[in-house]
DNA sequence: ATGTATGCAAACCATTTGCAATGAC
DNA sequence: GTCATTGCAAATGGTTTGCATACAT
């Protein structure tokens, strides 16, 4: 069994424990979903994952998917990002080491930003009447492409 | 002259600067739109900024509003934010002293953070085939209030 | 048998757009 | 006088909801 199917078993895990615990059925669909999810990598908007969805031989309506992603947040299984338009994107939690985001503001194209020394620095502050229990840092800027044909068509600002 | 009436007169100069580069007109509503923006604190929503434009001598249509707020997210007189729902918030941008945000999981209330040791970290990472012009970083997790009623309504996950 | 979860379509809500009328230049 | 900008109302698009049916328990 590969790495990627042993994750895929972790979180059906968890996801079931979670389940119970809440008194929700375990319905086929809802392992479905989290069975895709955890064969994609990166970011996904619901569209996309609907889309993916629909050539699966399972389907499952869009009513559904945002049903079962709720308890997917519920249960930290899933992790949402909005990087400046009015659309929610989706990655999974497990098994994904945390990162930051930089978002290029040319061409809309979101990479990932690991930086282990900045992660802990952040996770080291302390404040005052707030009790933190996760956070998002998206960086703004232009790619590498972007930054070439600088000039070109104006971005927009986004923040 | 008070401190913020100055603002307000820097900044209408800067929106009549890039009004002038951009060939654009120097219409009331958009000098309004401004000049209430800069008398707000905090974070406001289209939908709040409408109610109490509304409430002026001067009143302005919704499409104006989204189309002005583009010009002055161009031109950097107002920053955009999203903390998690499928809103968006501004706030102004010139003489705001650059924060981070707290955003409360358990009743939506958004704090701002100010950290200048944590900023000038975060500015001073350096990544590859990336140009950052600017960040954003939102802290979650549960204000004071909803941190010692704990297990009152749960909290909707949005990380 | 019970009542939760599903699928569908309609509803929702923030934002965008089309267009005729207004007004900045 | 021109043409960008306004206001209105309709359209859009992601997300949510209502309800009859299906199915997990």
């Amino acid at each position: 069994m590969d790495k990627e199917e042993k994750t895929r078993e972790v979180v059906r895990q968890k996801f079931t424990e979670y389940l119970i615990a809440n008194k929700l059925r375990k319905t086929p669909e809802r392992y479905a979903i989290l069975d895709l999810i955890y064969t994609e990598r990166g970011h996904f908007s619901m569209d996309t994952l609907y889309g993916t969805m629909s050539r699966q031989p399972f389907r499952v309506s869009r009513a559904t998917l945002y049903n079962t992603m709720q308890l997917l947040l519920a249960c930290n299984l899933v992790i949402r990002h909005q990087f400046g338009k009015n659309i929610s994107f989706y990655e999974r939690a497990y098994n994904n080491e945390s990162h930051h985001h930089l978002i290029c503001i040319g061409c809309d194209k979101v990479t990932e930003y690991k930086d282990s020394e900045l992660k802990s620095f952040i996770r080291s502050r302390k404040m005052k009447r707030f009790v933190p229990v996760g956070y998002n840092l998206y960086f703004y800027g232009l790619c590498s492409g972007c930054a070439r044909r600088k000039g070109g068509k104006k971005p927009d600002s986004r923040l």
